[in-house]
RNA sequence: GUGGGUGUAGCGUAGCUGGUUAACGCGUCAGAUUGUGGCUCUGAAGACCGAGGGUUCGAAUCCCUUCACUCACCCCA
C-alpha cells in the first residue's frame, strides 16, 4: 500500500513529455542565437560553497538563499548565474581570453514564497560579456540587439526592451543632493508603471522624506512624454552640473545611437528612466525586457553593466555586462496564453516497429536498418493486444507503424502503415526505409511561439 | 515575514442558504471491431469530499484547529 503522497514542491515546476519538448526548443534556439553572437557555453556547480555566494553579503540574497550543512561543508544553491562566473572567471583568470563571452542556461535557486511567474527554481538564460580592466561602451550598446534578435528568434513580436543608466540616475540624484536617499528613491520610482504618480509622489514624500519641489521634479524628469528623442533632449538640462550625469547620458545616447545600425527597430525599444532593477551591482547601461501584453508578469530579461563583477575573488578591476532572461518565467506566460506552437510537438518517435511473431529478430534488425537511415525508431515488445499497440502510436502521435506479422516475414517485406492517413503498404524493406524518410521530412516546421 | 482566497475520483470542475446511493467533463479499462489506432455507441472501475476536532437526529455543506496550495505585499527572472 502505497503510504507517501507524490507531490512537487511549490514553485517548482516539473513537465510533461510535449511541455518539456517545447521547453527544449527554446533552449535550443537561446542557445543557438546566443552562440551567433560569439558566446561559447559555460556550466557551472549548482551547489557552492556558501561564501562564495554569499560573499558579497547582506540584502535578498542572503535572506532567500538555500544554505545547508553537509558535514563540515557550509553549502548553498547558486542564487543566480553570475556569481557563478564571477568565481569562475577569478579562478581561471590565467587561461582565458578577454573579452570574454559566456552563456550559460542553468536552474537558479531562491527560497522565496512562490508565485504567478515567480518560482525557486527556475532556467535562467545568460549571456555576460567580461572585460579585463575595461570595457567598451558597445559592449553596452550589442546587448539590446541581442534581446531584440533573440526574442524575434523565439517567434516574438510584441515585447519593449526597456534601458536606462545607472551613472545618469546618480548623477541626477547627486544634483538633487539626495544620493543618500537614492536607493529608495530608485526602488520606489521603480513601481511608477504599477501605482501611479500619485501614489508614488506619496511615497517620496511621506516615506521616504523628500520636500515637494524634491518630489516634483523626480516626477517631471521621469515622466517626459515624446518617446526617446523627447526623454533624450529633456535631460540636456541638467548637463553640465555632474560629471556622473554626464558621463551617464553619453553612454546612454551611445547605446540609443547604435541601435539603428544593430537593427533594433525603435517601437521595440525605450528609454526609461524608471527602471532600477538589480540595485546590487549594475552600475551603468541597465535592461528590462517586458511582453506588451503581459506586463503584469514583469520582466522576463533584465540586465545591465557593473564595473567590478569579481572584486571579492581577485584583485583585478573585470567589468561586464550582461543579461539573463527568465526562462521558466518566459515559457510559463506563454503557455499560460496558448503561445506555445503545438504544432511543432513531436511524437518521441518516427516508427514504431510492431512485431507479432514468437521471433523478434526481424523487428529488431528492421530497427536498426530505421535508425541507421537516420530515424527515430521504436521497437513495442509488450504482450499487449494489437489494438493496444496501435493506441499507443497513436497517443504519442507517432506518425509511421511497422508491422512485422507472419505474412510479412513469408513475403520478406514490410507491412508500413501512415497512421495519419491511415494508409497501408506492403513493402520492401529498403522501399518502405525510403518512404518513411520522406514522409518525415514532409513534417511541418515554424517558430516556437506563435503570436496571435 | 505580513495580509486575502481555495482544498471534492488520475486531471479539470459542480454541489457549499445542512437532508437519503456526492454529480459532470476529460482520462483509464472492457465490449461493439479475435492483425489495425483516431470517430461513434454501450458498459465498468475509480472519492474515507486535505487532516483532526466540534455543533446537529443528520455535515462535502456550519464552527474551531492544523496542514497544503494559491493570490497580493516585500523583493525579483
Amino acid at each position: 500500500m502505497a503510504s507517501i503522497k507524490p507531490r512537487t514542491l511549490s514553485g517548482f515546476m516539473e513537465l510533461l513529455p510535449a511541455p518539456q519538448q517545447q521547453m527544449e526548443r527554446l533552449m535550443d534556439v537561446l542557445r543557438k542565437t546566443y552562440a551567433s553572437y560569439g558566446f561559447t557555453p559555460l556550466d557551472t556547480p549548482v551547489i557552492e560553497d556558501a561564501q562564495i555566494l554569499l560573499a558579497k553579503g547582506g540584502g535578498e540574497t542572503e535572506k532567500q538563499i538555500y544554505r545547508f550543512q553537509k558535514g563540515d561543508g557550509d553549502l548553498a544553491l547558486r542564487f543566480d548565474l553570475t556569481v557563478p562566473l564571477a568565481k569562475y572567471v577569478a579562478m581561471h583568470y590565467g587561461e582565458l581570453s578577454f573579452p570574454f563571452r559566456r552563456y550559460q542556461i542553468g536552474k537558479v535557486y531562491r527560497g522565496e514564497r512562490a508565485q504567478r511567474g515567480r518560482f525557486r527554481e527556475f532556467y535562467q538564460a545568460d549571456i555576460d560579456v567580461i572585460g579585463d580592466g575595461k570595457l567598451d561602451i558597445l559592449c553596452e550598446a550589442e546587448i539590446p540587439a541581442i534581446i531584440y534578435e533573440t526574442f524575434t528568434a523565439l517567434g516574438l513580436k510584441r515585447f519593449c526592451i526597456r534601458v536606462n543608466n545607472r551613472r545618469l540616475l546618480s548623477g541626477f540624484y547627486e544634483i538633487l543632493g539626495l544620493s543618500d536617499k537614492a536607493s529608495d528613491v530608485l526602488r520606489t520610482v521603480d513601481k511608477l508603471d504599477k501605482v501611479g504618480k500619485d501614489v508614488v509622489a506619496d511615497i517620496l514624500r511621506d516615506d521616504v522624506g523628500l520636500t515637494d519641489a524634491q518630489t516634483q521634479e523626480i516626477l517631471a524628469f521621469l515622466s517626459v512624454e515624446g518617446g526617446t528623442d523627447a526623454t533624450l533632449a529633456s535631460l540636456e538640462k541638467y548637463v553640465g552640473k555632474n560629471e556622473t550625469f554626464d558621463l551617464g547620458l553619453s553612454e546612454l545616447k551611445t547605446v540609443v545611437r547604435c541601435l539603428a545600425d544593430f537593427g533594433v527597430p525603435a517601437d521595440h525599444f525605450a528609454v526609461d528612466l524608471t527602471i532600477a532593477r538589480g540595485l546590487d551591482y549594475y552600475t551603468g547601461t541597465v535592461y528590462e525586457t517586458t511582453l506588451l501584453d503581459h506586463p503584469e508578469i514583469g520582466s522576463v530579461c533584465s540586465g545591465g553593466r557593473y564595473d567590478n563583477l569579481a572584486e571579492y575573488y581577485i584583485d583585478r578591476p573585470l567589468p561586464g555586462v550582461g543579461i539573463s532572461i527568465g526562462l521558466t518565467r518566459l515559457f510559463y506566460v506563454l503557455g499560460e496564453q496558448g503561445m506555445l506552437n503545438d504544432a511543432l510537438v513531436t511524437a518521441p518517435a518516427d516508427v514504431l516497429i510492431l512485431p507479432m511473431t514468437e521471433d523478434p529478430g526481424a523487428a529488431i534488425r528492421a530497427a536498426k536498418l530505421l535508425r541507421q537511415a537516420g530515424l527515430r525508431a521504436q521497437l513495442y515488445t509488450e504482450q499487449k493486444k494489437f489494438k493496444q499497440k496501435m493506441s499507443y502510436a497513436d497517443k504519442l502521435a507517432i506518425p509511421y507503424c511497422v508491422l512485422l506479422g507472419e505474412d510479412e516475414l513469408a513475403a520478406g517485406k514490410w507491412s508500413v502503415k501512415d497512421m495519419r492517413s491511415g494508409e497501408q503498404q506492403l513493402l520492401a524493406p529498403e522501399d518502405a526505409v525510403a518512404a518513411i524518410c520522406a514522409g518525415i521530412s514532409a513534417l511541418d516546421s515554424g517558430s516556437v511561439i506563435t503570436e496571435k
